[in-house]
DNA sequence: CTGAAAGCGCTTACAG
DNA sequence: CTGAAAGCGCTTACAG
């Protein structure tokens, strides 16, 4: 049932990969009504239509007013992908994430959608479930719709080679939360070293001394930046980390809860962890209670990210918040703004994160 | 700085309304490679190039090599649009859906998403913000880029009329959620009645038998369904509902909320309340707690949809499962067969819900 | 097996 | 102010 979305083989195969994907426009409808129909109507050429319909103040105003009823009555739908072609222009914009599913990114894309449509471009989705391979296909087949450009959050173990293969010769690329070596493309990410330092510091306030960072990949650049954080918070306050408190995880709860007895292996153990994410931290709760631990009260647990989630849990999750509706806006901004400039030197943007205190963060004991 | 996306003033605008929103493609990389530039690099065709592209078993195979070798080293990317001006064929659907940021949409628009790229369906993503206006602008946009077809989620107070006016002459639409009166087009929906019937029938085994319906407008076609399997489960035991306690309410927490008082007006009070949705349930359960209610144990609760709060409120909501996912899926295959069958009566499609019991549908007092 | 020609629906100099 | 002509990047009968 399933059939590849295009071959990764390289662009020699790709048109055919997808033979019979296509379908007839509107087969139940017959032909759409053109610029043609409208001037055979009402005597008139179609380069008159279409200066009408480009909105041209050259046409005369009777003129004007006998083709936009003809339009009117015969329900003309200008075909955009028509005019792209022909003026070289293009008004979509392509939008790759890890998954909709993930509220985090349902945000995020809902917030470039918004920031898009506003500038009459229109966003054509995709998805890589977090797959390079799916990525590389996915990218490829979007491109093949000619957008002007290419919003990316890249799946982990991303290739920049393979992808500037998949890219052609569009170099308007903005790549979300992770960056890519061997890539000059713009980049928007989350003050993720200064989130954690946050995460940590409030902690240390809170009189925790024995404090791990829990979860995350440890070669991912957030994860990495998020640690960096973390350690500067430590080193300010002069306190040291054993490392055994640097615990790697999976971003998902089972395996959080399955890793939460490492925490307390040997040694003298910790009182509190600064966790990669809301999802992890969500799931060390989970295991902290399965072994009788109370979160909040006798071990404080913090978040990133401020999913939904977070504030309901029980207890309510210390975490940091980065609005992922704004960042949406903004990559939309960047990218547009790519456009504009294609010339100007790769950007690197820095989004701010806050704060958000609540009950997973108790007092040491 | 925010411009329409498109004007909902009929036709005769629509092209200039986005004056100067489209973007020179790739303005920062020079021309495209074309199949010319291919074929004369070469020295052959631009058919049998375009052969070549569409696997077609005409082409000599050394002659193919010889190609597909040229279209590697020039990284040549497929100009998709302009097949399909050519071949009059679509390679896009279009959906337009409420809000990404709610969670059950979000699921939806992944299970779509995940169906059409399946397919070779690349989607063109869109959303009204539940207003009609916006949608009948979003639609109009959309249809602009020629989509085969679009599957939406009304807004709530679509007129079916100025709908069929943004769609041109498509008639390949799928409607989600709502139906439209006075449109014949394909329909997908909940079993609503069903859903409610089991949420109130599960309440009246629980020993409850004043019972309330919570949220909803009632003139919306899903709250009227929810509220007759509601009834349906009543009647069946012979139970009455005094009219007070069918009490609608905007589908948000706050509102629902700010509504729980009206539960308790006079005389003979409710034991528990299906509601409309999980959103209204959970704004329920913070109206009860804040008058010293306890939901689940002194006045019980469901919602419908279970979305990810759902589990982890407090208590955890019993509600209906609808796998919003699988429901997406389903859209996208409803959809492509209709584009296979354009000629086939509009059809009526109904998916099943099933009652997920948690702690807050309790046992009455 | 390959090429020349026409055409998808639009736009844009250029003449008049 | 309006029209004839060329062309965006592709495909597809049709000849050979």
């Amino acid at each position: 049932m399933k059939k590849e979305r295009s071959t990764a083989r390289g662009a020699a195969t790709k048109a055919s990969s997808s033979k019979g994907a296509a379908a007839p426009t509107s087969r139940a409808s017959g032909r759409a009504v053109t610029v043609t129909d409208i001037a055979e109507a009402i005597g008139v050429s179609r380069a008159t239509v279409s200066l009408v319909l480009r909105g041209s103040p050259l046409v005369n105003v009777d003129t004007r007013a006998r083709v936009e009823a003809e339009l009117r009555k015969q329900r003309y739908v200008y075909n955009r992908s028509a005019a792209n072609l022909r003026r070289r222009t293009s008004s979509s914009v392509a939008l790759v994430i890890n998954d909709l599913s993930n509220p985090f990114f349902a945000e995020f894309a809902s917030g470039v959608d918004e920031a898009l449509g506003a500038k009459g471009y229109v966003t054509l989705l995709g998805s890589t479930g977090e797959s390079p391979q799916r990525q590389q296909a996915v990218v490829s087949t979007l491109m093949e719709h000619t957008p002007a450009g290419l919003i990316l959050s890249p799946a982990e173990g991303t290739d920049a080679t393979e992808l500037r293969q998949a890219l052609g010769f569009n170099a308007n690329v903005l790549l979300f939360n992770r960056e890519l070596k061997g890539g000059d493309w713009d980049f928007l990410t989350l003050d993720n070293q200064q989130g954690a330092y946050l995460a940590t510091k409030h902690l240390i306030e809170r009189g925790h001394r024995r404090i791990a960072f829990f979860g995350g990949h440890a070669d991912s650049s957030s994860c990495h930046q998020r640690r960096a954080g973390y350690k500067q918070a430590l080193g300010e306050a002069g306190l040291q980390v054993p490392p055994q408190w640097m615990i790697e995880s999976a971003p998902n709860r089972l395996e959080a809860a399955a890793r939460t007895g490492e925490l307390f292996a040997e040694g003298a153990q910790p009182t509190a962890a600064v966790c990669y994410n809301d999802t992890v931290a969500l799931g060390l709760m989970l295991g902290l209670a399965s072994r009788g631990v109370r979160p909040g009260t006798e071990f404080a647990v913090t978040g990133f990210d401020d999913i939904s989630e977070a504030a309901v849990a029980l207890p309510p999750l210390t975490t940091l918040t980065v609005n992922p509706r704004e960042r949406g806006r903004q990559a939309a901004e960047l990218l547009l703004h790519r456009l504009d400039n294609p010339t100007a030197p790769p950007q690197r943007t820095v989004a701010p994160v806050q704060l958000r205190i609540r009950d997973s963060s108790g007092t040491a004991a």
